[in-house]
DNA sequence: CTGTTAGCGCTTTCAC
DNA sequence: GTGAAAGCGCTAACAG
């Protein structure tokens, strides 16, 4: 394992001179930067990450939680670290995964030992004990989703309420009059994070605005097909866009026409905020709403059109 | 943030007092340990990471690394991924998220700066790239499935082969005397790790044994679902077992006897190899088989009972 | 049982 | 543009 100071030698140079080269902080002659990095190279050097981050007192390390609700969607959690990681890379950050039985004690336990110069928290329940402890934190912490009290916390989530609205400007403008929401169960409405009944509100608000008549449709925990069959004897030839669906990388998209919760939107914005708090920038504590982006699978049809399309 | 020297002051003590005092590495008198533990307990005081890894050459952190092949279970991965987190923990590591874009990249680099001391290696293909990587790095590695060739690798694994002799076992006690095997499609075969090719041939080894009549379906990539027609125009009542199935945390289990590729099995195993690895154990190079656990759900029905059951 | 001290390998002033 | 040197905060000899 080579060291800087091999190199420093090697090349000629002093350590500060190494440093330099390899960071690009500060000008160094042409010549000897080329030096610096031939010997680097062929010393197969690279800066031990604990040194650099003792002395540069910065992990270059986010910690993400990802609690595993038993019945929430892990596909979807995957997508989401990944996202996270890929995005913290970007930024030459590596990603820590800190797991659900000690989401509290880990993400102490990485502020307090300096582990992570970050916490990025996702699967955001309505009331997470994550948001009070990291109101009490010395170190930023992301939001990927809304709890309920957001006081105070950095979160990023779709803008939901958007999707919404968009998704019935679409329907509308396809001629539809009558639109209907096959909403979340009750079950989840109380746990999960508040983004579904931001939808809801959204949908009857929109709805209204619009002059369409809006029917809710709530499945049962138990049979949830049922819910969907209601909604298709009322109404046999219906148009279809899902909204705040995450879409699974591994298999083909529903045919649905969409306002999908892409991680690829949500976590770049919320790694980008995270790694500026942790360059000094001031918190600007608050949400910030990613504009959702259409999907057109042509699940949506004009009106006028329908007879053809049987 | 209290230091070491902070908290060695307020007590009294020498820092090595406290060092020793927190890591328990010496003796130290009873009451000079409370005292110190006093102290750190108020001042808030939690070793640096840095500088523990620094000072002890070792981080303290493994690397993952988790392929997300389009057609891969997604959640089967997550599960891996926490179960190794989890395992991890329980030996005081943590665990680094390596992303599939540039698994090598992320392999070399966490290797090379010391960021990590081990790397554990998801989702093993067949051919996996990082299994010649593996073979080069002077950084401890341990693949928690089986590439074509594990020479010189260390590598756990579920024990494909006895899952499959005992859940023939076990229909043959149920009465049994034809056993179909609903195998893996052609193009998974090619791709994957080799374990469905060691279910295949167990299966007919031991059915030869057990002098059972073995029948193999092997599904269409287009339609897989024929193949299970095929299985049930021929037998309609049937017991199945399912072998090297990774259970989904989040649903409820299909109701089949299984043989189960548990993530709780093998990842505590592969962690325990690896931390020993680094904490300077000959690498005992080598396969390690884990022995299946059996489910039962009720799908396996004796012969002679099948005419109540209808 | 406890204290002293020499690093661990970098980054970053501070001088030149 | 470059070098010298002072830490960063801890662990682990080594010496009592």
């Amino acid at each position: 394992m080579a060291t800087i100071e091999d190199v420093a030698r090697e090349a000629g140079v002093s350590i500060s001179t190494v440093s330099y080269a390899l960071s690009g902080k500060r000008s160094i002659t042409e010549d000897t930067r080329r030096r610096v990095l031939e010997v680097a190279q062929r010393l197969g050097y690279a800066p031990k990450a604990a040194a650099r981050a003792l002395a540069a007192r910065r992990s270059s390390i986010i910690a993400v939680t990802t609690p595993l609700h038993a019945d929430t969607d892990q596909t979807a959690h995957m997508a989401f670290a990944m996202a996270v990681t890929r995005a913290a890379r970007d930024h030459d950050y590596d990603t820590l995964l800190l797991v659900h039985d000690d989401a509290l004690e880990g993400m102490r336990r990485s502020a307090a030992t300096s582990l992570a110069d970050g916490i990025v928290v996702l699967d955001v329940a309505a009331r997470d004990p994550r948001a009070d402890l990291a109101r009490e934190l010395a170190c930023p912490v992301v939001f990927i989703g809304l709890p309920a009290d957001p006081e105070g916390l950095i979160c990023v989530d779709l803008d939901f309420e958007a999707a919404t609205r968009q998704a019935l400007d679409v329907l509308r403008a396809a001629g539809h009059r009558t639109v209907g929401l096959l909403a979340q169960p009750e079950d989840v409405l109380a746990r999960e994070s508040n983004y579904p009944m931001r939808i809801e509100r959204a949908f009857h608000r929109h709805a209204d605005e619009l002059g369409l008549s809006a029917v809710v449709v709530r499945p049962e925990p138990a049979a949830p097909a049922r819910a969907i069959e209601t909604l298709l004897d009322d109404h046999p030839d219906v148009s279809v866009i899902t909204v705040g669906m995450t879409p699974d990388p591994g298999r083909p998209p529903l045919p649905y026409d969409a306002f999908p919760l892409d991680p690829g939107l949500t976590c770049p914005v919320a790694v980008d905020l995270l790694v500026r708090m942790v360059d000094g920038a001031v918190a600007p504590a608050g949400v910030t709403l990613v504009p959702p982006v259409q999907v057109t699978r042509g699940s949506v049809v004009p009106v006028s059109r329908r007879a053809e399309v049987q």
